[in-house]
DNA sequence: ATGTTC
């Protein structure tokens, strides 16, 4: 019993981070310290009322992050059983597989105090990770059916090197490391041009909310011991990658929706809100969106691994062959998975919200399993980012905790309100602490300004608040990398 | 988020 490790944790408010709120068709279960729950959008109640209608579900959970999003919250755990359950592609929505990515240096952030060697390495990532696509013919020795189908073991060994493990350290979880037995005339009935462009989008970043950020860890005192099992110590250098499956994922959403639409009129399902898509999961038409939502799994991973690798390349570049960047984890926020709960098999939709298995549970990745898996969650650029670990009393919101800060105002709203100077000083333009960007004009990404979303520390405390999971360690950034429309 | 764009 004693073999597992136990974050440290002393919730003091839980009773003040949770709520229950009973609507006509049952509860909307809210993590959220009084303030933020005060503050949510009463249109989230409504939306959770119209997934309630969906039949057969067990469970609806909102983290602290929570937003309205189309059709379901972004914030969203939903669950039905495994054996009678539904799947919706609404629920998942249409960045299928998006995630965080987390790799360790061998580096002190003293080694990337220097402002220009950080501006430096920012170029070099520029030169190996594009925003949008690779150029024709890049990427020759991959082969996009081999990736959709088998996730990471569809790439040559090339792009698998010693120092950023992934065969030799089983620190995937059944989810990431998926392998599907698709049948052929799914796959045969992709069009060509996303074949094409799913293959030049690997290894790319894409746009909105997406980026890779330099990082440097500040370890929480209470969680050392877990920590230094992780291979984490106190102001190391880590990068940090959010990014899903680009237009592979978004291909899946647009074409399966529909599909289940027809599913639902010829079974006679539906809710108030005609824009609510699901479907059986042993429906012909459930099956074959939770297989086609697998492979764009499969990309996400793929992508994310492909813009770490390229990361390592241009940190190769500037710090030579002794340079290290090993997986911690790559953990998804977009998704629907079988998993087990209270010893049943329920299938879990998470929407933007994060899995923090704590010790012990059994969908724990082996290496993982006597601390529960790290649990990555970004914080808005320039503020920080969290790796946490999970707790028992998670269970409660079928272990998901939050994927994020949240936005408090729309990138309309944001361009409009807040000024590029405000932008600056909140990345400390002109200091020693700058945030080093990959962009000389700000107003570019102007929509992504820390002023456009939630206080992370204060989503943070209503996670921990409420016993869900524990801080391990906070990622301060020291430069950070992010798509633009140009 | 992405792609296509009246």
């Amino acid at each position: 019993m004693s073999k597992h490790l136990q974050p440290n944790v002393n919730p003091t408010g839980f009773e003040s981070c949770y709520h229950e709120v009973k609507l006509a068709e049952g509860s909307v279960h809210v993590y959220a310290d009084k303030e933020l729950f005060a503050g949510l959008d009463p249109r989230i109640f409504e939306m959770a009322g119209r997934n309630l209608q969906i039949p057969g579900i067990r469970y609806m959970g909102y983290t602290p992050d929570v937003h309205v999003g189309v059709g379901t919250c972004i914030g969203t755990t939903a669950v039905w059983n495994s054996e009678d359950g539904m799947v919706s592609p609404s629920i998942v929505g249409s960045d299928i597989g998006c995630g965080m990515r987390v790799h360790l240096t061998n580096l002190h952030r003293r080694d990337v105090q220097d402002l220009r060697l950080r501006r430096k390495l920012v170029n070099r990532i520029e030169k190996y990770l594009p925003m949008e696509a690779h150029k024709r013919g890049a990427f020759s020795d991959l082969r996009m059916d081999h990736i959709v189908q088998k996730g990471l073991k569809g790439l040559p060994g090339k792009y698998l090197p010693d120092s950023m493990p992934v065969k030799r350290s089983p620190s995937l979880t059944r989810v990431e490391q998926a392998r599907f037995a698709f049948d052929p005339e799914e796959l045969n009935a992709v069009a060509d041009n996303y074949w094409v462009k799913g293959l030049r989008q690997l290894g790319t970043l894409g746009g909105g909310n997406h980026f890779a950020e330099i990082q440097y860890l500040e370890i929480a005192e209470e969680n050392r011991e877990i920590a230094k099992r992780w291979g984490m110590f106190d102001g190391q250098v880590a990068v940090m990658i959010h990014s899903g499956s680009r237009a592979w994922g978004a291909m899946v959403s647009q074409h399966y929706t529909p599909m289940a639409a027809r599913a639902m009129k010829r079974l006679g399902f539906g809710t108030d809100d005609p824009k609510l898509i699901f479907a059986p999961l042993d429906s012909p038409e459930g099956r074959r969106y939770t297989d086609m939502m697998a492979s764009a799994l499969n990309v996400a991973v793929v992508n994310r691994h492909l813009i770490a690798y390229a990361i390592r390349e241009a940190f190769l570049d500037v710090f030579g062959p002794k340079l290290e960047m090993n997986l911690l984890y790559d953990l998804m926020h977009n998704y629907a998975w079988e998993e087990r709960h209270g010893g049943e098999e329920r299938f879990v939709h998470r929407k933007g919200a994060t899995r923090a298995l704590p010790a012990g549970h059994p969908d724990n990745p082996d290496v993982y399993m006597e601390t529960g898996h790290p649990a990555l969650i970004p914080g808005s650029m320039g503020t920080a980012s969290y790796i946490m670990a999970g707790l028992p009393g998670g269970a409660a919101n079928y272990h998901s905790i939050c994927h994020g800060a949240g936005r408090v105002r729309s990138r309309s709203a944001t361009k409009r309100l807040v000024t590029v100077d405000q932008f600056a000083a909140a990345l400390k333009v002109g200091t020693e602490e700058e945030v080093i960007v990959n962009h000389n004009s700000l107003g570019v990404i102007l929509d992504e300004a820390p002023q456009a979303y939630k206080d992370v520390d204060q989503i943070i405390g209503s996670v921990t608040g409420a016993g869900l999971a524990s801080v391990v360690a906070k990622c301060r950034p020291l430069a950070a990398v992010k798509g633009a429309k140009s």
